[in-house]
DNA sequence: GCCGTTTTCGGCCCGACTGTTTTCAGTCG
């Protein structure tokens, strides 16, 4: 059973409790779990089978038991009980934003709504608004979320979402007094998706501030606008709230909405043992109600006897036990990166010709570049043949000869056939300097073959890196079903490195995954797969996921200088 | 249901907003 799957099934349960009207303590113990589960590196299963579920943060005894009877019998006799305990699909309620439990309960019991669909008959018909504290504005409210909720709440990916903040800050660099400008929120912690822009500011004169921002041409409405926070709706859909705040208590206000939730509650949960106060105005401390602002994060971590905790690794799970003891390591930055090894040209489907990529690549700043055009297979990507193949590494000699301040790799981005060979002879994959493997059709391969077919092609001597391991596409291709814990042993024994793809929407391998191949001690390779000179900015996209995997430079293949890259390609 | 430099019980993060209220319940982030 999937982790994604076993998070579900306690998501439910504790919705389930809060429809109960339960101990709300009980509740977010639950609640703690499903977060935990979501972030964990391994499967749940494997702790399951080597009896260390205990070292789950939030996980005791009676979650323990309640996980290994769900994914050892597939049945959890709890869950089961309590959803026969309420009318099949009322926890869909709970989705829509301004119904909690007792408004879902409420609606349930004196309408005997169990859905959206019904709950909408019903506002329409009148009955919601004769409930008791269901005034027009409220029932208003409902319909208006509903509405929102059917017309489009889909997260979008992190990589579309930070250019239009580039945008938005460009568009605000001309008032004066303004500084500080930055996202929190997922947005700065790198996840994924993102449901909204967070952004966060200091100035002088915040009316200014925010006067500008809602007559910026990317704004189509505006949602609310108050003294310091103001909420709108670009073009395209998407809802940006910004947040004008004092140059003195910066640090705190920007913990505060960086979030995340859990990393927050754990912080605060810390610091009343110290007898502190957190919020984000500031540290309180309880004996003499004195508050205590703080312009940066660092200060306000490092008043609580904490180091520093890098905004990617805030989701509560193991990063404040190791601020404690000052062992957060240093993550990779960009400026780390010194190549990029997954690059297409239009000797296949890129845009752009290869000196154009080599140019682009240089002017990066990047050591070397490694070429990874499609092999025939993928036909429709006009993929190359053996004969096209040689005609470009000899292209590439040339250009390598003519540019001396940049190493071009040539390379090839070979397709797995569905029975896990090559689709390349071995003889001409020899003569190349970096082999990438990737599965590009027959994705709805069964999990076991889907797994032999990716091991296959990751145990074949020429093979350097394994690209976009799962597949997925952000935010509606789910990943093939694939053992990625036997894919992780079967690199780690074959010294095989593992793409961190950066393109926006695949940013796979993903965080959690990234987290286990390092615990494995495999290379990692952060690569854009750029198909024109623009998408070689995707850099960032793919660290940001590194980072969330509390990836150093050290784990990075392309961190490391030419002479490294060479030897460990030659290895 | 979890957890411990107040350790096996008694706590458990914090503040704001909204709407329906006349003192607060519910929801959110």
């Amino acid at each position: 059973m999937k982790n994604s799957e076993v998070a579900k099934v306690f998501q439910d349960i504790a919705d389930l409790l809060e429809l109960k009207g339960e101990n709300p303590f009980k509740i977010r113990a639950y609640q703690r779990v499903v977060r935990s589960i979501e972030h964990l590196p391994v499967e749940v299963e494997q702790l399951v089978k080597e009896d260390r579920l205990k070292e789950v943060p939030g996980v005791g005894e009676a979650i323990t038991n309640k996980i290994t009877e769900l994914v050892t019998t597939g049945h959890l006799g709890y869950y089961e009980k309590l959803k026969a305990e309420f009318p099949e699909g009322l926890s869909a309620l709970l989705d829509v934003p301004s119904i909690g439990p007792k408004t879902a309960m409420l609606l349930s019991q004196e309408l005997d709504i169990k859905s959206i669909d019904e709950l909408e008959a019903a506002i329409a018909g009148g009955r919601v608004a004769s409930l008791p504290r269901m005034g027009d504005k409220t029932v208003e409210n409902i319909q208006r979320h509903i509405q929102a909720l059917r017309r489009k709440d889909r997260r979008i990916p992190v990589g579309e979402a930070l250019p239009i903040v580039d945008e938005i800050s460009a568009g605000l660099r001309g008032v004066v007094g303004l500084k500080n400008l930055m996202p929190a929120g997922r947005l700065r912690r790198f996840r994924e998706t993102v449901g909204d822009i967070d952004l966060m500011g200091t100035a002088d004169n915040a009316q200014e501030v925010i006067q500008t921002f809602v007559n910026l041409p990317q704004v189509r409405e505006v949602l609310v606008s108050g003294v310091t926070k103001v909420s709108v709706v670009v073009s395209g859909g998407l809802q940006i709230d910004l947040r004008i705040v004092e140059h003195d208590s910066f640090g705190s206000t920007l913990q505060y909405f960086t979030g995340s939730k859990q990393h927050n509650i754990n912080l605060r949960e810390r610091a009343h043992r110290l007898g502190l106060k957190l919020s984000e105005y500031g540290i309180t401390n309880l004996a003499t109600e004195e508050i205590e602002k703080f312009a940066t994060e660092e200060a306000f971590y490092e008043r609580q006897g904490l180091q520093f905790i890098p905004p990617e690794i805030r989701e509560g799970q193991q990063e404040i036990g190791r601020a404690e003891r000052g062992t957060i390591p240093r993550l990779v930055e960009l400026p780390d990166i010194k190549g990029d090894l997954h690059v297409h040209t239009d000797w296949s489907d890129g845009h752009d010709s290869l000196e154009a990529m080599v140019l682009a690549a240089r002017a990066l700043g990047y050591q070397y570049l490694g070429i990874a055009d499609h092999s025939a297979g993928r036909g429709i990507a006009h993929g190359l043949d053996t004969e096209r193949l040689r005609q470009q590494i000899l292209e590439i000699k040339k250009l390598n000869q003519r540019l001396g301040d940049i190493h071009i790799f040539s390379g090839m981005e070979v397709d797995i056939r569905a029975d896990g060979s090559l689709d390349m002879p071995d003889e001409l994959l020899e003569e190349l300097d970096i082999v990438t493997v990737a599965v590009h059709s027959g994705l709805n391969q069964a999990e076991e073959p889907m797994t032999r077919r990716i091991i296959k092609a990751i145990e074949n001597p020429n093979v350097d890196v394994l690209a976009h391991p799962t597949c997925r596409l952000l935010p509606d291709r789910e990943p093939v079903a694939v053992d990625m814990e036997a894919v992780f042993q079967a690199a780690a024994r074959a010294n095989t490195a593992l793409e961190i793809n950066a393109m926006p929407s695949r940013l796979d391998l993903k965080d959690t995954h990234a987290h286990r191949a390092r615990e494995l001690g495999i290379n990692l390779v952060i690569n854009t797969d750029a198909h024109s000179l623009e998408h070689l900015r995707f850099m960032r996209f793919g660290v940001g996921v590194a980072r969330r995997g509390w990836a150093q430079a050290a784990d990075i293949l392309n961190s490391r200088p030419l002479e490294e890259v060479v030897a460990y390609l030659k290895g």
